[in-house]
DNA sequence: GTCAGAAGTGTTATGAAATAACATAACTTG
DNA sequence: CAAGTTATGTTATTTCATAACACTTCTGAC
């Protein structure tokens, strides 16, 4: 994941912890209860560990860090529960990487990612997507899914 | 692929035939020739496969019709073959199709599709890409790649 | 309550996509 | 032509994702 560099370590990320933690779940939890859906086990703890994360995770990171002592969950399990998420807006998959992260942008259908190739942060921002939205319009197409992904070296990586 | 509708046949797509392919194929053996890059045989043949393509092809699409006579190539032939058309800009890879498209404009080096859920039909289009280069920038980032998806349905596919 | 349908989960197995590693061949350039 | 580099051939493996089916849990109508 964070291989392309050699700053291993040195990496300053923003998983959530303790409180926020919590927080987030609930929230979550909140906004499944507005909308008949529910935020069952295996959907909850999925998302609770893309919040803790601090770097995209990949199906297979999830998979073996489900259970609450190292057991791994059954691919399906993950799969299911990441759909889920995705259908909802709590989180997004980041193509380019196979991978995962919790969505950090309240409401954003549309997702739009700055992914460091050297320390692996995938920092979510909200461009202005309209131009792309009119230039869809105009070609006569009806949108449902927008994605932009950009790589390249974060300031910090930059830095180093 | 191109799976998601009922309009199996009905598609109108625009691959390369006789003289076009291999005038596409001769400017990119002159652009390889100008920066003293080599389109040797297998490079030259997926190329071929995908300009003469409908669609997206996935790898696994060139890995099986590679060979003149059914046989199919092997893994790592078509996978190199496709990084070097990716490095060159001869070749996008779609990252929410698993799959690949010959370039279609000439010199651009970001690409953005308009991807067709029903017919699979995969337009590259080109976008004002400056505001997000310049979000970027504001954000101390250094670019080196950028890719916008969109995903919806194509005119021809509303209408049926 | 309870029954029928829908939605979700558990589990086994398999399919699809991509790469590692190493041996061989082909170009280039001094 | 010899040494270095670039590309290919080949085997094997790893990584990513889904199919299929049995079972459970919710939900709402009665």
């Amino acid at each position: 994941m964070s291989g392309d560099c050699h700053h291993h370590g040195e990496h300053d990320h923003h998983g959530l912890r303790g409180y926020a933690l919590a927080r987030a779940l609930e929230a979550a939890g909140a906004r499944c209860a507005d909308t008949q859906e529910r935020l069952t086990r295996p959907r909850r703890r999925v998302l609770e560990l893309l919040l803790a994360a601090d770097a995209p995770l990949k199906a297979y990171d999830l998979i073996a860090s489900y259970g609450d002592r190292g057991e791994p969950a059954k691919p399906p399990t993950v799969y299911r529960a990441l759909e889920f998420l995705e259908r909802l807006g709590f989180a997004h998959r980041i193509e380019s990487l196979n991978a995962y992260v919790p969505c950090r942008i309240e409401g954003a259908h549309m997702a739009a990612f700055l992914i460091c190739d050297c320390c692996g942060e995938a920092a979510e921002f909200e461009p202005d997507f309209a131009p792309h939205v009119a230039a869809a319009q105009a070609a006569g197409y009806e949108l449902r899914r927008l994605t932009l992904e950009a790589r390249g070296l974060c300031a910090g990586c930059r830095a180093r």
